[in-house]
DNA sequence: ATAAACCTACTGAACGTTTGTTAGGTAGAT
DNA sequence: ATCTACCTAACAAACGTTCAGTAGGTTTAT
């Protein structure tokens, strides 16, 4: 691994943790063992570094599903694997997940376009595809953000529904929500 | 509105903005036409200005829910009226919305207890109840966390979901999504 | 009644530190 | 001789925080 990507890797993680501006260069300089003008000789400022980082920290995870896609379940099984194949996904990597947080939060709106068109875009249609296969008459994209939605939540909430009356053990274990996650959308066909 | 007041209520809004290292006390002081100096009259530093404003954007949240519960209406109605001034809480008061998702972004553990049992601890309570009352054989805690989750994923994520495929107008109508989380949630019981 | 003492709400100016950024130089490979 | 990848050292600006002082109201002592 180059010092480049070395940077980019770093600045992943600490961005995730930190948000923007609470990470600043030198941090990020002592944490990669560079000088802190070693970072500026490879992106133009900080702001270019936080943009390619963010880029960076998505390019992988476009063919994560594929194998969801292309086994021969059948549609609701496939509608399970995926929704946990996501809950898998932000589990394991929390770094992407608090970037894309972070993202949502700021909402620009260039960003979202570049982030729809070049991340999500294709494993949308495929949901939205299967979601179609499920129940025709419905409205496919409410459907699949709904998936999408369920599954975001439990994860992102659950430091605070830890606290809320009613929580068991079993509400963290990954199968156990995706399992009612999709029959909760089964059901509601 | 005294000066301790005015603060909390800019700070509010800049921190929801902004973030925590975003917002200096400078810029703060600015905007109430303060001296920085006068803000640590009323404040021993920024973290404790933080933790105040998070608590007073939370203080009058408690009892907006109330016309719902009190109203006479059938248990499905009342959950449609729940979700629906869900939505409308978190469309009309942006700044208390997004302080709470930079307050999930950080997880923190203490923090998280405070807001469980200060500030969510008796609507949850109240929406578990009717949830019992409709679906007695389902886990009332997990459907709960439903409703809130697919309205919250809704508002939070409409700016990226505008850009996907199969995105409708009526996506942004309150009165639309609260129907459709109404009867997803019903049709699953 | 009045003067002294005190409190509250603030100001301007400064403290030392950290911030993003850059200029100038060097060691090694091409 | 040029290029790449890095360094040290510095820059001005902005940062959180503090200090000494003041104007105006309230309380207390004589």
């Amino acid at each position: 691994m180059n010092s480049k990507e070395k940077i980019l890797t770093a600045a992943i993680i600490l961005f995730a943790q930190k948000g923007y501006s609470g990470l600043s260069m030198r941090q990020l300089a002592l944490s990669v063992d560079l000088s802190v003008a070693a970072i500026y000789h490879h992106f133009p400022d900080k702001n270019a570094l936080y943009l390619e980082a963010v880029r960076f920290s998505f390019s992988d995870k476009e063919q994560v599903f594929d194998q969801v896609w292309n086994s021969d379940c059948s549609a609701k099984e496939k509608l399970h694997g995926f929704i946990r194949s996501l809950i898998d996904v932000m589990l394991n990597d929390q770094n992407f997940h608090r970037l894309m947080q972070r993202e949502i939060l700021e909402a620009n709106p260039e960003r979202m376009q570049l982030l729809a068109k070049g991340v999500f875009h294709s494993q949308f249609c495929l949901l939205m595809q299967l979601m179609a296969e499920l129940a025709p008459e419905q409205d496919a994209h409410l459907f699949a953000t709904s998936a999408i939605g369920l599954a975001k939540y439990y994860i992102e909430y659950q430091p605070l529904l830890k606290n809320l009356p009613g929580w068991k053990l079993e509400h963290e274990i990954p199968e156990f929500m995706a399992s009612h996650i999709t029959s909760l959308l089964l059901n509601s066909f």
